[in-house]
Parts: structure tokens; C-alpha cells; sequence
DNA sequence: GCAAAAGTGTTCTCTGTACACCCATGT
DNA sequence: ACATGGGTGTACAGAGAACACTTTTGC
């Protein structure tokens, strides 16, 4: 689309040096009952020492999917997660740049998260984040009122969760993406006549009562209802 | 955002040049009943003839959201309107570069198309478009996609329709979008209990039967229910 | 008086929500 | 036996969808 048409109404001088193309990834994860953003700090200036969202520059031989598949990649280890393209911000860091922001889903117990020299990555619960750099706490308020969105017309949960979850661990999932109770009569019910889980057959004992049935999504690949 | 973080994790070389950042606008309309989409025939290179959406380069001093906004301006005139970031496609074009795609809403009857020595914009009706550049229908499909469910939860046709219109123009308006016939009454009853609209006290008289009372938006930016 | 669009209510179905008790297990 | 989370049904309210006739005007 790059020359559609405009070069003539906006002569495009060489001194327009193009902007920066960045890559931000919004990482949830639902952990010890919390949703959790992962962070890391920031080892070079701008805003070095403080926390930030992973990214990085678009490099010149990946699409703008695969710039967030691999850093998310890079910081966690997972790969075949939820990663939904978010938003395309400008001058984020007050530099001539544009980001592109993604957000991701991923189940904890399966992140590896990176080790680095100075500093590693991780999970902050989203309630309570310290001041981040540039506007990446707007960036997550985002991510978040889309991922709460989505949480009622999708199956995005799959990627928050194992492969055989209980109805219970999947209702904790939903109560700490929506900051609320929900009733587990309805939940389950709701859940149940969706059509995107099924009962497996199997039986979880977790403790001193009554062993869970263990579900499964039909489908671990976005699907909207 | 650029340099967040990653410029340790994946080494910048000065000869990964940066992509071209472009901004391209769906920008629609509904006229004689029928929604419509603005075209321009491309005067340059690449897909030279073919019809495709208005766009161009981003300046080096203006914002993603001004680009959109400046190019709709020069295509239409019209500006105050309707306007949404859509989603940031990569390599439309097979070149490098990253199309930043928004969509506008455009009352027909205050737009002035611009005129242009070769050729200038026009309306095309979103039912049969021809085979148009790059992925331009995709864009379209997805641009169309995305007001439809605005339609359903926000004001946004208030960008349609001038100032004062009546319930059946404003059903029209609904119709053209969805494609489908509505329920006069249960439209009316719907678009009231909303209580984004209200009745002005003026009516319209327009043609041999009874006069229709004009309504207007309690506001005339974008509001969410 | 006739053609044309404006305007107006009721019924039914479905979905979401509120709400409380018994069950199976480990200790 | 008791503590713990697993599992289940019903009643009510609100929203969306179907559906037909009267009113006001210009000609």
C-alpha cells in the first residue's frame, strides 16, 4: 500500500526519513489466581532502569506477526499461543516512531522466561503496576478492555490454560481477567452450552474432596462465537 | 516505543533500512440507500490503473491519526468526522512496507470529492466492487466487518447523517450497512430506549404524506453503550 | 379519495442472573 | 466425622424478534 496514490498530493523528500517500525507484545498470563503482565527492565535509554513492555525494531526480513511471535518467543519460550494484533501507536517514546502492539496469551506453567545478565523478565499483577516507561500503562489498559471483551465471545481462555483444565480452573481464570466473582452455576452452565469445551472423562484428585472432571477446549485456535 | 528493550536481543544494523510506514483510509458512505466506499484510480506505479484505497506515505511531521485525517480531508473535504485506527497490515504491496488502515464515516451530501487532472475519487457500492490493487478488498471486508459491530453498540452513523434526519433515513442508514431489512417498530423502540437520539420539535415534510419528526444525536462524537 | 410514508403496542422466546444444597474424597 | 472443593436446578426479569393497522399529508 506504501505508495497508494499520495506521492503526488505529499511530495515524499528524501530528508523524510522514515519513522522507526517497533514491535510491542502485551503478555498476559493468569497465575496464582492473578492476571499477571510480563515485564522487563529497560537496559538501554531511553527510560533506562525502568519497566517496560518487551519489544524491539522490526527487522527487515519478518512480517509484522512474526516480529511478535518471536519476541514473545525470546522472552517466554512458548510458541502456538493466543497473539492478536492490538493497536498502532505513535510517538510512544517521543521519538520519530511507530509501534505496533500485540497482546498475547500464554499459560505460566509453560513460559520459560528468558535469563539475562542484568535483568530478567517478569510477571507483574496487573492491579498494582509501578509506572512504567513511555505510555505502557495505557498500552496494557488497552489490552486488557480487549482481552475482558473477547473473554465473552471467544475461546481465548485455551491459551491461559493445559490442554485438560477443570470447569473450577477455568472459572478462576475468567474471575482474574474480570476482577469479579461469577456464579458457578451459571459459569458452567454458559460454558457448557457454548460448545467449546468438552468433557473428557477423566478425573482430576487434587486434595482432601471430591475429584474434578477434566475438560478440554474443541478447538485450540481462536474461535469466535 | 522503538527501542524497547530488544536492540541487544537482535542487533540493528544500519542497513536495515526502516519499512515504509503508509496510511491508507476506507472511507464510506451510504447514498441512495446503498453504502459506498471511496476509490481512487492509482496514477503510479505499482498496479498503475487499478482502482484502490485512498493512502500515502506518513510524513515525517505528522501523527498517524493527522495523516488519516489529512488524507481524508484532501479526498472529500470533510473533516470532524468519524474516524478509527482499523488494523496495520504488513506488505500489502509486496514492498517493504506497513499500511496503517483506518476507516471513516462520511455524510455523502457534505462530502466535495477532490478533482484531480487524471482521474478523481469515486463512490463504488460495496456490492460488486471491481478486483481492486494490493489486498484493498480485504481491507474493505475487514473495514466493513468492524462497522457493523459499531453499529450495534455505539452512535456512530451520527458521522452519516446530518445534523436533523428522521427515524426511517436514520433505518436506511442501518439497512444499507447490514444489508438487511429492519423492523420499523422495533428499530424506533430500540434506537430510543438507547437514548443517544432525541426528537428536535421540527419536523420535515417531503413529499405527499405525512411529515416525519427530525431527531438529532445528543452527540456528535464517538460514544460507546 | 387515493397513494405514500409516518407512527404506534403486544406477545413470545430466549438469555442472563440470582440463589442453596448435596456429593465424593483425604485426613 | 469433618473439612474441602465438585457438582447440580429453578424462578424471575429484561431484551430481542415477530407481527398489522391507523394517521397525516400532497395530489
Amino acid at each position: 500500500m506504501a505508495a497508494n496514490e499520495s506521492a503526488r498530493t505529499r511530495s515524499t523528500r528524501l530528508t523524510d526519513v522514515s519513522p522507526t517500525v517497533a514491535v510491542i507484545v502485551v503478555i498476559f498470563t493468569v497465575d496464582d489466581g492473578e492476571l499477571k503482565v510480563l515485564l522487563i527492565s529497560r537496559s538501554a535509554e531511553p527510560s533506562r532502569g525502568l519497566w517496560s513492555l518487551p519489544g524491539g525494531i522490526l527487522a527487515h526480513d519478518e512480517s509484522l506477526d512474526e516480529a511478535a511471535s518471536h519476541k514473545l518467543r525470546d522472552e517466554t519460550g512458548v510458541t502456538d499461543v493466543y497473539l492478536e494484533q492490538l493497536y498502532t501507536f505513535h510517538n510512544l517514546d517521543d521519538q520519530r516512531s511507530v509501534a505496533v502492539a500485540y497482546f498475547a496469551l500464554v499459560d505460566s506453567r509453560q513460559a520459560q522466561l528468558a535469563h539475562r545478565r542484568t535483568w530478567r523478565p517478569a510477571w507483574f499483577p496487573i492491579a498494582g503496576l509501578p509506572r512504567l516507561a513511555f505510555d505502557n500503562n495505557g498500552v496494557i489498559d488497552y489490552a486488557l478492555q480487549r482481552l475482558r471483551a473477547k473473554l465473552d465471545y471467544s475461546n481465548v481462555a485455551y491459551s491461559l490454560l493445559p490442554p485438560y483444565f477443570t470447569l473450577s480452573q477455568l472459572q478462576r481464570v475468567h474471575e482474574a481477567i474480570l476482577f469479579r466473582p461469577l456464579d458457578k452455576r451459571n459459569f458452567r452452565k454458559r460454558m457448557l452450552s457454548l460448545g467449546i469445551i468438552e468433557p473428557t472423562g477423566r478425573t482430576a484428585t487434587e486434595g482432601a474432596h471430591r475429584p474434578a472432571q477434566l475438560y478440554a477446549f474443541r478447538e485450540r485456535r481462536p474461535v469466535i462465537f
